[in-house]
RNA sequence: GCCCCCAUCGUCUAGAGGCCUAGGACGGCGGCCUUUCAAGCCGUAAACAUGGAUUCGAAUUCCAUUGGGGGCACCA
């Protein structure tokens, strides 16, 4: 029988978790979904100097925000907390006292002085090999002399000098490390906190982690890991190591690559699901067309055998045709409340607010293919809320047209327009065509010039919806605006 | 310098020896629709890094080379 499948997300706490940190804790919720395990959030907090105020609750954020919600984690607790390393300190100091009694490790005095030294000349002999195993086999007087001189030491790992590591990824295959390339590393700090290496092998040990998934970059360090595990007598985990997400730059992805923090693109208006199903299909995919899909297909559908194993840019094109794929996909209401925040906040100031619900409503249906992402909305529908429009005078005369036909048409239309009842989409059209058809020129350029008028747009939803939504007061008031405009220009 | 990983259209990918004159998607280009802009639909250009080897047959296997990425901290 084995064992249900746990999993855990297990950032530190160093800031906004990037789209590529998340997509890692994505692949272990899935994962954790797919096979009715556990998904545990661990806080590696062990490093106090790069502990960074706010990121936990960025951290949880970001994930609450995606819907990965985790069954164990230093809120919700669980039976094998606590979940913030900073409070299992006495456990990391307990394994590596055992392995220092078992001869597995041993103290090292030496100090941060030395090794920089000894790392600046290995630079540059240009044979960086690591720490030099000088205090592997001090005498019991030596140490006893370095205790006395109040030297606080570190935990080394007794590297063994020869033979091989070697495991099995269930992303990378086989990948075999030759122990001489390892050095002795630095378990315990002098400070009493662990390295990472400690710190995550105890902890999934205790946790009982199944499977390790985690980016590629952690291949270099599993050895290390093994060798511990070993040394414990532990039984290590699978290993799912994962390719990265690059910049433009190919690099692997971090800070100087611009807004790349998962709640950015929250902020600009992309949707949930959007980033769900696209960060997914980075390094994933189901088969060979399949790329809409919804979230519960994903995790009923996932495998970790059809991820791929090279680094991938993020490509921004393709999310925006996503995004908008998913907002097309919204019902009117729902767009609607989503959208009511982001013209909100992003329509100018001077607007009215609170913004009327109705009238956005009423706005939604007409922009809702024309925008890629939220945000979007206000910089596309703002004359729809603004009072008073700043005509071009020079849109407002088509190319094809002069300014004196333009005028007379603006004219024509007022005074027809001021008669009409309804006002709607279909009394605008029966309205309109015909007068095209009076004035002698094309209904489309009627359409141009009104479309200006109305909206001091030469681009926007449909001319009669869009009046119609604009209704006939404000209609008509921006249209005789447009004609006083297109006078004083030809005077 | 040493170690590890990777390599299909511009981008994300499908492809696990013959189904590949390499499929899909975004983006590009062209067209249709159309009152503008979108959306939608149709079409089109565009890739197996290079060299060997194995095989009747290789994008798929093996070995080099080249290129890219990562690691070699009292950071994770």
């Amino acid at each position: 029988m084995t064992e249900p499948v746990r999993v855990r997300f297990a950032p530190s706490p160093t800031g906004k978790p990037h789209v590529g940190n998340i997509r890692t804790a994505m692949y272990d919720w899935i994962f954790a979904r797919h096979t009715g395990g556990k998904f545990i959030l661990r806080i590696e907090d062990t490093d106090v100097a790069r502990k960074k105020e706010g990121a936990l609750e960025a951290i949880m954020e970001s994930l609450k925000w995606l819907g990965l919600d985790w069954d164990e984690g230093p809120d919700v607790g669980g039976d094998y907390g606590p979940y913030f390393q900073s409070q299992r300190l006495e456990l990391y100091k307990a394994a590596a006292e055992r392995l220092v009694a078992q001869g597995d490790a041993y103290y090292c005095y030496c100090s941060p002085e030395r090794l920089e030294a000894l790392r600046k000349e290995q630079e540059a002999r240009k044979q960086l090999s690591g720490y030099d195993r000088s205090c592997r086999n001090l005498s019991p007087q030596e140490r006893a002399a370095k205790e006395a001189a109040g030297i606080r030491p570190v935990v080394r790992f007794k590297t063994p000098e020869q033979g091989q590591t070697s495991f099995h990824d269930l992303i990378y295959g086989d990948v075999v490390f030759e122990n001489n390339t390892l050095d002795d590393f630095v378990m315990l700090k002098s400070d009493g906190y662990p390295v990472y290496h400690l710190a995550s092998v105890v902890d999934d040990h205790a946790m009982k982690i199944t499977h390790v998934i985690r980016d590629e970059g952690w291949i270099s360090s599993v050895p290390r890991h093994l060798l511990i595990y070993k040394a414990l007598g532990y039984e290590p985990p699978q290993y799912v190591h994962h390719p990265v997400i690059v910049g433009a730059d190919r690099a692997k992805l971090s800070k100087r690559h611009g807004a790349v923090s998962l709640l950015d693109f929250r902020d600009i208006g992309y949707l949930p699901e959007t980033m769900f199903n696209f960060l997914t299909l980075i390094g994933w995919s189901l088969d060979d067309k399949t790329e809409i899909m919804t979230r519960e297909q994903i995790v009923k559908n996932f495998s970790i055998e059809r991820m791929g194993k090279t680094g991938a840019f993020f490509n921004t094109d393709k999310l925006d045709w996503m995004n908008g794929v998913y907002i097309r996909g919204l019902t009117v209401e729902d767009l609607s409340d989503k959208l009511l925040p982001f013209l909100d906040k992003y329509l100018p100031p001077e607007i009215k607010r609170p913004l009327d619900v109705n009238y956005v409503k009423q706005i939604v249906p007409l922009i809702r293919e024309r925008i890629n992402t939220l945000k979007d909305a206000a910089a596309y529908a703002d004359f729809f809320f603004v009072d008073k429009l700043e005509h071009d005078a020079s849109k407002l005369v088509d190319k094809k047209m002069d300014a004196e036909t333009a005028l007379t048409a603006l004219k024509s239309a007022e005074e027809t327009l001021s008669s009409l009842e309804n006002f709607d989409r279909d009394e605008l059209e029966n309205t309109l065509r015909p007068l095209a058809d009076d004035l002698g020129i094309k209904a489309g350029q009627l359409f141009s010039v009104l479309r200006v008028a109305t909206t001091a747009r030469d681009a926007t939803p449909p001319l009669f919806e869009t009046m119609a939504v604009l209704g006939k007061e404000r209609c008509l008031k921006r249209i005789k605006a447009a004609i006083s405009r297109l006078n004083n220009h030809r005077d």
